[in-house]
DNA sequence: ACCTGAACACCGTTCAAGT
DNA sequence: ACCTGAACACCGTTCAAGT
C-alpha cells in the first residue's frame, strides 16, 4: 500500500479539503495548519501552493463565485420564453437572480461569508459577477457611473444582509455557553449615551418585536432588496 | 513612587487603551493580551473585567454607538429651524444622519468594522440606534413590519459599505507586500467558470472604469443610501 | 517542485495560587 | 476583587534541509 510520500496535490483537492473544514466546523477552523492536517500535509507544505493564507481564502471565494454564476445563468434563463430572445425587460429580474444566487451560496455554506469579508473580491469571477450587474444597470439607462454605484450599492446590501444573519445566527446557535442568570448590576437605570459600564450580555429582555428574526431572513432579505431596486430602477428614467 | 500593584482599572481605561490600539495598529492588534500588555497587566488580569475576548469587543462597540448617537441627534437638530418643532417632514434626514454618523464613526476609527461585524450588536446603544430608525420610518408611516426591515435594511447598507471600503483601502494601502512582476501563468485563458486555477493575485489589468473608486467612497455611499431610502420611502404612500 | 522539522512570535483561555 | 505565573492548545509564517 503507502501511496508514497509525492502527492502533488491539485488546487481543487485542496479548496475541497477548505471547504470540508469550513461547513463541518466553521470559519475559523480554515487554518493553514487545519487544511494542511486535513491533506495529511505539514503546514509549511501549503506555502508551495499558496503564498499565505489570504491567497487560500481568495481561491475558495473565486469557487463559491464561480458555482453562483452557473446558478444565476439557470435562473435567469429559466422564467424567459423558450425564444432566443433573453427576456426584454427582465433587467431587474437578472440583478434578483444574481443577487439571490448569491445569498444562497453564502447561507448554504456556513461561515463563507467570512470568506467574502475577509478577501478583496478582485478575482476572475467576481469580476465576472459585477459585469453582469453592471450589464443589467446600463440596459436599463443608468450612465457608467451611476451603474457602478447600483452595482456595489446590490453587492452592499447581499454581503451585508448575510453578514447579519450570520452573527444573528452564531449567537442564538451558540452550544458552547448557556445563558448566566446570576445577574447582579441593575443599578443606574439611565446611564449617559457614552457609559461604558454595561457588561451583562444577557441581561437585556430582548425587545418588543424580536420574536421571529431568524425564520424570514430570506423575506426580508427580498423586501430591502426589492426597495433597493425599486430607487436604483427609478433614478434613471424618472426625470 | 511606584503606585503599588492594586491598580484596579475601569472599564473606561481599559476601553480606551483598546481604541488606541485599534487606532495605531488595527484590529487584530486589539487582542486580550495586547491590550492588557498596553495597561501593564497580565493576560489573565483581563478576565476579571471581561468574562472573554467577545466582551470586549462588544464594550467597545457600545462605546463607538454611544459617541454616534451624541453626533447624530446634533446634526439632526442643526438643519431645523431653531423654533421648537423638530422639522416635521425630517424623517429622511434623521435617518441620513443616524446612517452618516455611523459610517463617519466607522471610517474615521481604522478597524471599527471589524468590530461591528465581528460583534452581536445587541447592547443599549445598539438598540437605542435602532429605536431612532423604526421611528423614522413608522413617522412616515410604515407599519411594524415593514418599519423594522428598513431599518435593518439601513444598517445592512452602513455596514456593508463600509467593510467594503475597509477591505479596498486595506488591499491599497498594504505596505507589508509589493506586487510581483514575475508572472508565470497566463495559460489557459478561457477557464470554465468552476476553474480554481486562477493563483496570481496582480495579474489583472483591473478593468475599465476602476480608477477613482476610493476617492468618491462617501458619494458613493451616499448615492446608494439615498436610492435606498427612495424605495423605503416610497413603499408607505404610493399605493 | 514538493515536502519535512524546527523555530519564532504570536493567539484565547484555564487553573492554581497569592494579596 | 484583583492579579501573577505556568500551562494548554492553538495560530501564520520563515528557514534550512532533504528528494
Amino acid at each position: 500500500m503507502r501511496p508514497g510520500p509525492r502527492r502533488s496535490l491539485s488546487h481543487a483537492e485542496i479548496l475541497a479539503a477548505a471547504f470540508e473544514l469550513l461547513e463541518t466546523k466553521g470559519f475559523d477552523a480554515v487554518s493553514v495548519r487545519g487544511v494542511a492536517g486535513a491533506l495529511g500535509l505539514t503546514p509549511t507544505a501549503m506555502y508551495t501552493y499558496y503564498p499565505n493564507k489570504d491567497a487560500l481564502l481568495s481561491g475558495m471565494v473565486e469557487q463559491v463565485l464561480g458555482r453562483l454564476e452557473d446558478q444565476a445563468t439557470d435562473a435567469a434563463a429559466r422564467p424567459a420564453t423558450t425564444t432566443a430572445v433573453p427576456a426584454p425587460e427582465g433587467r431587474r429580474e437578472r440583478v434578483t437572480a444574481l443577487a439571490g444566487a448569491l445569498r444562497s451560496q453564502l447561507v448554504d455554506r456556513p461561515g463563507a461569508v467570512g470568506l467574502l469579508l475577509a478577501t478583496p473580491l478582485d478575482g476572475p469571477n467576481a469580476r465576472r459577477f459585477e459585469e453582469r450587474l453592471l450589464e443589467a444597470f446600463a440596459d436599463a439607462g443608468l450612465d457608467a457611473l451611476a451603474a457602478g454605484r447600483a452595482a456595489h450599492a446590490v453587492r452592499v446590501h447581499v454581503l451585508g444582509a448575510v453578514a447579519f444573519d450570520a452573527a444573528e445566527t452564531a449567537r442564538t446557535a451558540d452550544g458552547s455557553q448557556a445563558a448566566d442568570p446570576a445577574s447582579t448590576v441593575q443599578r443606574e437605570p439611565a446611564a449617559s449615551a457614552t457609559a461604558t459600564l454595561w457588561d451583562e450580555l444577557e441581561a437585556f429582555p430582548l425587545g418588543d418585536r424580536s420574536r421571529g428574526f431568524a425564520d424570514d431572513a430570506t423575506a426580508r432579505f427580498e423586501w430591502g432588496l426589492d426597495r433597493l431596486l425599486d430607487g436604483l430602477f427609478a433614478s434613471s428614467g424618472a426625470d
